[in-house]
DNA sequence: AGCTCTTCCTGAAAGC
DNA sequence: TGCTTTCAGGAAGAGC
């Protein structure tokens, strides 16, 4: 499932072969993960892609809009995806075998075309004006990678949430999601149904940079593939050979030899070894 | 404010 | 064996 290191293994594949390129045609399937899949049609074709970053755990893709109407320069347009749990971006030639559940082609003006395949379609596609991109961005947190130690203690330390919550709300962090949420916590010692406002500042310095070394980590090793993850070419990454908790119940802690554990935090499973995290102390979660 | 439940969707795995 | 049920999960929205 594609979060922040996923996503920009994508994105860096991506960048590395579409800018300076156009547009000719799409083809869409299923659309009912598009906002607006008529304004994809119109505008997409004649635009020439300027860059590709990623934005928590969305793809951006910046385009300049052919076509110029008039004497003024036209803003630049941005199509945003993003991957959902099952979505894939890659880059082929018409010839390749198309993958199932290949819901959309973007036809690139060097012969190959951009695919998007997505099983579950719990992704997105939308079109953003330059003009709605701060508004866009403005409702995602800060980067993890970026936040320094101060904010990130700021950010966590005030809610009363359970820390695994925040780590997955996207207001508060964007593109942290379940795998690099259990994979921080146990880095950091730390349950995941502890109250953030009740960690010590120490606790949440170590939170944070666990939470940075993760990432960074999983980045150089390309992500996880866990289920259907593949990279823009197409490869799988290699960090769930990495994963200390996620999807680890019932095997020994690496740590401490315990056998991790399973439990529901924030509606989302969470793994975690209950030795070296141990339960927060009043209200115990199972 | 923050929690739980529901919805979207498919395929894998468990249950019978 | 083969069918049916359950579950997983990112995000958003409803309701408490």
């Amino acid at each position: 499932m594609p979060e922040l290191p996923e996503v920009e293994t994508v994105v860096r594949g991506l960048r590395a072969c579409l800018p300076g390129r156009t547009f000719l045609e799409i083809r869409l399937g299923k659309t009912d993960f598009i906002d607006d899949p008529a304004a994809l049609e119109k505008s997409l074709p004649g635009s020439r892609i300027v860059d590709v970053v990623r934005l928590g755990k969305f793809v951006r893709i910046v385009l300049k809009t052919g076509s110029p109407p008039g004497p003024l320069p036209r803003p630049p347009l941005h199509f945003i995806i993003h991957l959902g749990m099952t979505g894939q971006l890659t880059v082929a030639r018409p010839s390749d075998p198309i993958a199932p559940h290949t819901h959309c082609f973007f036809v690139l003006d060097d012969g190959r075309e951009m695919r998007y395949t997505d099983i579950r379609r719990f992704g997105r596609m939308l079109l953003v004006p330059e003009s709605g991109l701060g508004e866009f961005g403005g409702r995602l947190g800060k980067e993890p990678l970026e936040i320094d130690a101060e904010e990130f203690c700021a950010r966590l330390g005030s809610r009363r949430a359970r820390v695994k919550a925040l780590l997955l709300d996207q207001r508060v962090l964007r593109g942290v999601g379940n795998i690099y949420a259990d994979e921080s916590l146990f880095r950091a010692r730390l349950h995941p149904a502890r109250i953030a406002q009740r960690l010590t500042k120490k606790q949440l310095l170590a939170l944070h940079r666990a939470v940075r070394e993760i990432l960074a980590t999983a980045i150089e090793m390309r992500g996880s593939s866990i289920s259907d993850y593949v990279d823009a070419a197409g490869n799988r990454g290699e960090f769930q050979l990495r994963h200390h908790a996620y999807q680890r119940e019932g095997k020994h802690c690496f740590r401490c030899g315990e056998k991790i554990r399973r439990i529901i935090v924030a509606g989302r499973s969470s793994y975690f070894c209950p030795k070296c995290q141990p339960a927060p102390r009043q209200r115990r979660i199972v």
